[in-house]
DNA sequence: CCTACCGATCGGTAGG
DNA sequence: CCTACCGATCGGTAGG
């Protein structure tokens, strides 16, 4: 593999789970298995390599935002979709939630402006959106557009991030099948099965798009079947 | 003013806005305006620090906890009330979110288990309460109590902490008046005016006040007119 | 609470 | 890409 996409790999996932201070180029030299200073001369220094990073980030958001503009412009009535697609995006991999979270708190200005560039543009797109669904009346008149998306890309991005804990140690498993594995009556649950953590992730999910959608539309978005009334 | 006290606000800043890893003891120290050395013989060490800091985060919190747990449980049919509190502690000072944020980003099994203990039980008390809601029909069926909790958590402790970069960067400032002020036609606006982020923030605020209300109520909250059924 | 000091590690450079 | 090295800073200790 290229050397400079290799660095970067091990760099974002260093910067996403230990933070920029907490990750040292000799840590991720390691990782690669080359010399700090090999690293050093492939990146100038970390911070040129933070920005690296951060810019591969943006180039695979690109990678999405077109499909998610057709979908959320184009004819599709599925604002659910362009849910589904932010959600796939940071699922595939939580570092980029992560990542993104950390450079907020440790550099909020500068994300300040990242933000302005890259995202507020197709926020945008999607508040018109909204703002048609509520001339159709199709939306609640409620919504404030901007702040609506922001509040989703929030849950989506944090979310994410934190599911580990958050779900975690709040979600239970679903009742799944009635009683059928025999577990041991003594302790409460293994510290964390990864088919557990993953039906925790599921109950988390699906409450995200269920409170995303309830509270943007004005009806069942399923054909209505007579609701009440 | 106590020194342990005073060492531990300054403490609470620091790691809240550079992090455990990026604040350093002689940083903290000197705003104490005290030598490291004598910062280390009211804290035995770093981490020691960074664990009484979140103690006395907790603490803050088991004093408005009771509050809390009355308005849910008690007579008040207002869950707002419960969201308002839970606002409020964050927004009283926002390092309080950063600084959860930071730890479960760091340690998310250290975190995993102090929320599991210290916030778990009474996120199953909001839960129960709202299952009563369901079963007189007054909340969505649809809701999943546990994880619609987690959710709203999610979202007021992120919300706060992200506020500046995420709201500051794709939310604009409400119409106010239509051309009060005489604002120079050049550039777009101030970099942040106080006052124009903090008409963000309660644009943004209300929003999230308002996705949680009308994604777990039926009906608008606003006293039933006969509920259909 | 201080002065004085420690080994370890940090990001980064010189030179090949 | 390497070896060899740098000054600065880190958390922490000894001793008063």
């Amino acid at each position: 593999m290229d050397a400079r996409a290799e660095i970067l790999a091990v760099a974002m996932r260093a910067f996403a789970e230990r933070g920029f201070d907490g990750a040292s180029l000799q840590d991720i030299a390691d990782r690669v298995g080359i010399r700090k200073a090999s690293l050093l001369y492939h990146f100038e220094s970390k911070d040129l390599l933070r920005l690296a990073v951060l810019e591969q980030l943006l180039l695979r958001w690109n990678d999405v935002l077109p499909r998610l503009l057709m979908v959320a412009a184009g004819g599709g009535p599925r604002i659910g979709s362009v849910m589904d697609e932010l959600v796939q995006f940071f699922s595939a991999d939580p570092n980029r939630a992560r990542l993104l979270l950390r450079e907020i708190l440790d550099r909020p200005d500068d994300m300040r402006r990242l933000i302005g560039k890259h995202v507020a543009p197709w926020v945008k797109v999607v508040a018109d959106y909204i703002r048609e669904g509520q001339a159709r009346g199709e939306m609640h008149a409620t919504v404030d557009p901007e702040a609506y998306v922001q509040q989703v890309i929030n849950m989506v991005v944090s979310g994410v991030a934190t599911a580990s804990s958050l779900a975690g140690a709040l979600i239970d498993e679903p009742p799944v099948a009635a009683g059928k594995a025999s577990r041991p009556a003594g302790r409460r649950r293994a510290p964390t099965t990864p088919s557990a953590a993953s039906a925790r992730a599921e109950r988390s999910g699906k409450e995200l798009l269920r409170i995303a959608r309830e509270s943007l539309f004005r009806e069942r978005p399923t054909r209505a079947t007579k609701t009440a009334r």
